[in-house]
DNA sequence: GCCCTGTTATTAACATGTTAATTATATCGA
DNA sequence: TCGATATAATTAACATGTTAATAACAGGGC
């Protein structure tokens, strides 16, 4: 067993390209439709996550949408000059932004969901659905475990 | 059934966004390790993809280390500055970039690999290694499902 | 040998990731 | 009330993602 090569591990078994690798061959279907919509795939969890809701904090749309503090400053910026969003102060807290979406978010909104409901259901139908849930569900465990506790 | 919130699909399971937090899960294990050796995610990707062949072509490299060419052309910059890969011209084809890893690149390889694999170990521990095994192989098939052909 | 075309790598321009520092506001306790 | 501490958001600085354009070279057909 020669050692002219270091083997870290088995390198094409790595966890953490393999969640890399399937999660760039899932979003390099939605990503075309995204940008003929003229916004990110950030952008559009950002949207998607305030029409669910009524208005959200900036730390629970940053959660929810899994975009860090400093990215989702930037795109909130970016979509209240575009009009899709609204930003207010909190009434008694003056530190805490509330974010709401527009009438011309939800627009975008209902253009958008069908285009992206089509793409996963051809998804579906390529992979199986039951088999995208049974791997939903270890991701989500996967998750859970990992973020358990810190150590 | 109130249509007053636009419920594009079932938020709380997309498969990119289960695919990003897992990832994220997985790497905060691994990111403050790579920091303490001064080389981040992708950094490392690179190098390491080096450390197991003797030399490899910038576009392989690309694809091996899951990194984007323009991104590649950036971190080779900032590798070969610290010593860490060598990048050598193609012999009969000039547009071609050969890398190759330097000594201080191996050493740093070596540094590295243990405390990786140990916490991968108590990842594995922690979640189970036929889970963890279980769950490549369907990110794989995902994976070799969806770039199967374009459409 | 020369144009045409395709390929490889780089650059450009902008958006986001990542960590640390900073600002603004709240809250608590003396 | 004041001052120390904590929290929310922003900013700063750098690295990477992403797409499009460009530069540099190869190869084929004439």
């Amino acid at each position: 067993m020669p050692e002219d090569r270091l083997l870290p591990r088995d390198t094409r078994r790595s966890l953490p390209i393999a969640l890399l690798r399937a999660r760039e061959a899932v979003m390099s279907r939605f990503r075309p439709m995204l940008a003929r919509h003229d916004v990110t795939e950030q952008q559009w969890r950002v949207i998607r996550t305030l029409g669910e809701v009524p208005q959200l904090e900036a730390n629970e749309l940053a959660e929810r949408a899994c975009v860090l503090a400093p990215s989702l400053t930037r795109i909130i910026k970016s979509l209240e000059d575009r009009g899709l969003i609204a930003r207010t102060r909190h009434e008694t807290d003056g530190r805490r932004v509330l974010l709401t979406i527009t009438p011309a978010g939800t627009d975008l909104i209902r253009a958008v969901v069908p285009e992206s409901a089509r793409i996963f259901a051809e998804l579906e139908a390529r992979y199986g659905r039951d088999r995208i849930h049974s791997l939903l569900d270890q991701l989500e465990e996967l998750t859970a475990t990992l973020s358990g506790d810190e150590a």
